[in-house]
DNA sequence: TTAAGTATAATTGTATACAATTATACTTAC
DNA sequence: GTAAGTATAATTGTATACAATTATACTTAA
């Protein structure tokens, strides 16, 4: 009989810990904590309906992923995320995401080349029908599939904790039709150099495909 | 009358959980417990002599940092660092420290400068002294400085995160005498460019160090 | 009215108790 | 002797109890 398992390397999100991890980590994107508003071990475990003990195992993961910041006797704060923050996550990302590109070039298997074009695919339709929510999906993957692509562990663990930042400067810029349209084209460019395995031209596209992304970030700011 | 302070951003080092964590993880880097072995919170609760709390919580750290990974029933699986992982941590490194020296050298203070000539001054002492204990110390110090200095919460965050890698991959590479002048030599260079504001300048003398350091590295381990 | 001091409440840190899951060792049937 | 099944032990996950620290509110004196 076939076994049903977990995918070990997620194991924790089936625990009341990674539950409440998450659900913290939303309720702070979506704004339902705000900046600067302390989170007290109490109000969280009444809120939720859950014991101490995994409030103060996901706070302090907040905390070690930079969403929050324990002070003794006040709570976990949350942390305010500036334009200035916003810009410098854009440049760390562009040699992040540059990286993955260019090692998923040299290591990428059919297997997940299959995944990418598939994940590229999906972005055409829906950029087609105008569809913001499923396009961030599916941007969301192709970039995952890049990084899993890459094979390395380190440069994988520094996107997990890097990875709330991104979410966060992120939101919002899949509004624009005209950005999604050149996103999709940026994305079949960089899907291109990979299959030609040009590791240097894959890498240099994700760095102008973050800048392009940046600026449009800025732009719609203003 | 003067009031005693702690440093805030690192308070909790004042705690249990803080001194498990810090004893936990040097015994992982001086290989007190190898890469395979699993180490189990009662096991761990009985070295150290604190309750499970504590020790569950230093684990947690040690996992988001990258150092174990927790399998259910089987305890915190210390983690190996292959010769792969650390080209790529080098690599990586690259990019992240010489970030650090053009943001550095935009944003650093009069007071900053000072504590970075400093560090300089004695990394040349300990260097003539050939005393690769101290040297390691104050090298340490010079690339701390530099991230200080760059006021870029998002990249400080980064490094935090990716420092035990950085560690790890570094040790043993302050044995060469050759390599000491070198380094030392490459130190000055950013720091010249730093007085300068000469940031394109400090980034690409930081990123040459970096992968000086790494061929230093690898030609070692021949 | 304000400042200082004190009692009380709130909050976190640590230890421990209990439950649930999983591994291990042993027994028994073949 | 081996495989299957079962009882036991080990391990983690969660809740709770207690201690220590810190904030807060109140009282009293000037």
């Amino acid at each position: 009989m076939a076994k049903i398992e977990r995918d070990e390397s997620e194991n924790y999100i089936y625990s009341l810990r990674g539950k409440v991890f998450y659900r913290i980590q939303n309720d702070i994107l979506n704004g339902v904590y705000k900046p600067g508003e302390s989170l007290t071990e109490k109000k969280l475990s009444e809120d939720l309906g859950v014991s101490r003990t995994p409030i103060r195992e996901a706070i302090m993961q907040l905390e070690l992923e930079g969403l929050v910041k324990s002070v003794p006797n006040k709570g976990a704060v949350v942390k305010e995320i500036t334009a200035k923050d916003i810009k410098e996550i854009y440049t760390i990302r562009m040699m992040i995401e540059g990286l993955a590109a260019r090692w998923a070039a040299d290591n990428i298997t059919s297997e997940e080349l299959d995944e990418l074009k598939e994940a590229v695919d999906f972005e055409e339709f829906y950029t087609i029908k105008n569809d913001p929510e499923h396009l961030m999906k599916f941007d969301s993957k192709f970039h995952e599939i890049l990084f899993k692509a890459s094979k390395s562990d380190p440069l994988m663990h520094l996107l997990k904790t890097f990875h709330h930042y991104v979410h966060r400067a992120r939101i919002g810029s899949f509004k624009s039709p005209i950005r999604a349209r050149e996103a999709l084209k940026e994305h079949r460019a960089i899907l291109d150099a990979i299959i030609n395995k040009d590791a240097k031209m894959a890498e240099e596209l994700a760095i102008e495909h973050i800048r392009n992304a940046a600026s449009a970030y800025s732009h719609n700011k203003v």
